[in-house]
RNA sequence: UGGGGUGUCGCCAAGUUGGUAAGGCACCGGAUUUUGAUUCCGGCAUUCGCAGGUUCGAGUCCUGCCACCCCAGCCA
């Protein structure tokens, strides 16, 4: 059940099935356990909703609990600024890992407990290679390496070097410890894979405490393992380092061995799922940061206006599998749409074009009652201000129609003022360019629901906003940040960053409609006939309201 | 070229002892509508990467191809 109401059942997917498999067999005695294991070097993006729906999804419903654990290794990238922000994400994504909130770096010392016991094991060695001598030693894809000089050193010599690596008696590069596997695999991973390095950095939480570093691949099994982790789940990139991470768990022979298992991972058309190329995109400026709403991270998705419930949805109607695809960003346009459309409507010009009711008396004002919501009564009403002079959209007018089809304004033309009266364009007073400055028109009296003409049937419908009484507001408007399908990986020469949507973000003048100034920041609201919007919270101010387009209406105007 | 994966409608995705192709998105109708929105009805894979084979019967089993993705960080 999500939280918009809709039961919308799916079949269990395929890591579903082996957890009942696991627990018909008793093979982990009935007990779930997941962890959602990000490094913090960048903001979380809708890839890891993904991963986060999977993980905390899985262990809810199996009864079981999820880690929220950071795969904190590598003290050169990560910051506590990123930790913070991913806890502040997964929380509002709606999830809550309580006391378990872990971090690799927890589990330093037994880790390095865990590697003399490889070296005492005779599976583990200090190897004095340099990093350029380590690489061509390794073998290509076609080619087994060859085995490293120091691969048979005594475990004696291998336990003194390692404690004086910990000790901080060498630099950086100087030694690394290695895992004795197979130099001739053809599995790369298991050429004698690094197990630690020195890094004489400062850790964000443990400080200068230490100067070696443990590797992913040794690190993770073993957190699993320590967290007892039941089911691991990762991407498929990872698929070829399981036989390493159970090889670490194996030969140390612990007595609880995690399963780990992949999935694909979310790719999305017009965006880019990458840490590392959404990091470009912050550092280099292209967008205001990590939350920028053009961005895919859940910050920006945020700051934008989008509801984790609509996020959510999404994760759960793509599904888990281990085909790699493009979801369409329509599925994720759904997604949004559907969570926003129970919002309150409300009338907001974004690009106004000034109108004149000849007809209607200066001094004359009224007030109309609107529904908040055409379908959704206890949404309640509001009076709408109606004057003499008043700001359309000007999309909604044009001087040559294309066709019949056409529903707006043009001159000669009647159309229904939303919730008003109908009017007629009689005059079009232009500007220099020959564009429209302000259209004069008359007002039918007698057209309002309840008057004598209020059946009158005119083609179409169109919002506006008395010139009087509107608040000006600033409009964000939002679009897709690439013009490409696949930014990350153009046929041609081009980079991501020549793909870019010049229009991924329209700065407009607009106003709206008094009652939407009284609204509370943070509130999301449809502007009829043009899309959703947020009152942002970050820009707006008290006499100045600052509205992100979320997304427009559905538009199947052909 | 070695290893590991994946191929079911434009996109995502069910299909698990072989029995005669769910659903969602998109799209196309049509109804309702003072939002070209929403809602509502209806349509949308004789076919499952390709080619053979086994079988009364195959998306599901076998064989052989093909395409695409991942791997040669002291990143995760």
């Amino acid at each position: 059940m999500t939280d918009n109401g809709t039961d919308n059942a799916r079949p269990d997917n395929f890591i579903e099935q082996i957890i009942h498999k696991d627990n018909a067999s008793g093979k982990f005695a009935g007990g779930v356990v997941t962890r959602f294991p990000p490094e913090p070097n960048g903001y979380l993006h809708i890839g890891h909703a993904k991963s986060i729906c999977l993980n905390f999804g899985v262990a809810e419903r199996f009864g079981g609990h999820c880690f929220l654990r950071m795969d904190d290794t590598n003290p050169l990238k990560e910051t506590a600024e990123y930790v913070a922000a991913i806890q502040r994400d997964v929380r509002w994504l709606g999830f809550e890992w309580g006391e378990r909130e872990s971090h690799a770096s927890d589990y330093f010392e037994q880790l390095y407990e865990f590697a003399e016991e490889l070296i005492h094991r005779g599976c583990a060695f200090v190897c004095s290679l340099s990093l350029d001598e380590i690489r061509a030693t390794r073998g290509t894809l076609t080619e087994a390496g060859t085995p490293s000089p120091y691969r048979d050193r005594s475990v004696e010599d291998n336990l003194e070097l390692f404690r004086r690596m910990r000790a901080g008696e060498f630099a950086d590069g100087d030694h690394v410890l290695r895992a004795k596997i197979d130099m001739a695999s053809p599995n790369i991973n298991m050429r004698d894979p690094v197990l630690y390095r020195v890094r004489r950095a400062h850790h964000q939480r443990t400080g200068n405490a230490w100067c070696i570093y443990p590797m992913y691949d040794y690190t993770h099994c073993l957190s699993d393992y320590l967290e007892g982790v039941t089911h691991s789940l990762c991407t498929l990139e990872f698929e070829d380092h399981r036989p390493l991470y159970d090889w670490v768990l194996d030969t140390l022979a612990t007595p609880h061995h995690p399963q780990q298992i992949e999935f694909s991972r979310l790719n999305l058309e017009y965006t880019v799922l990458s840490k590392r190329v959404l990091n470009t995109l912050v550092a280099d400026g292209h967008v205001e940061g990590w939350d920028d709403p053009r961005m895919p991270t859940v910050a920006g998705l945020r700051r934008r206006g989008v509801r984790p419930q609509a996020i959510r949805e999404f994760c759960h109607r793509i599904g888990i599998t281990r085909s790699d695809g493009t979801v369409e960003m329509s599925a994720l346009e759904r997604c949004i749409r559907d969570d926003l459309e129970a919002m309150p409507r409300a009338l907001a010009v974004v690009e106004p074009l000034k109108v004149v009711l000849t007809n209607y008396p200066e001094d004359r004002e009224e007030w109309f009652t609107a529904p908040n919501h055409p379908q959704v009564e206890m949404l309640g009403t509001r009076e709408i201000p109606f004057c003499r002079e008043l700001w359309i959209e000007r999309d909604d007018f044009m001087f040559d129609p294309p066709n019949k089809k056409y529903k707006r304004l043009s001159p000669g033309a009647e159309v229904r003022l939303r919730y008003g009266y109908i009017i007629r364009c009689d005059e079009v007073v232009t500007g220099n360019e020959g564009e429209a400055v302000e259209l004069r028109c008359s007002v039918d009296l007698e057209s309002r629901a309840g008057g004598a003409n209020a059946e009158r049937k005119v083609k179409g419908v169109i919002h506006w906003v008395s010139l009087r009484h509107g608040v000006a507001a600033e409009m964000r408007l939002y679009d897709r940040l690439f013009t490409e399908s696949n930014p990350g990986r153009l046929k041609d020469g081009r980079r991501f960053t020549d793909v870019l949507n010049p229009d991924s973000l329209v700065l407009r003048e607009g106003f709206v409609e008094p009652y939407l100034a009284g609204l509370d920041v943070g509130a999301r609201v449809q502007f009829e006939r043009t899309g959703w919007f947020y009152l942002e919270p970050e820009r707006s101010r008290p006499q100045r309201p600052v509205f992100n387009r979320i997304i427009t209406l559905r538009d199947n105007w052909a």
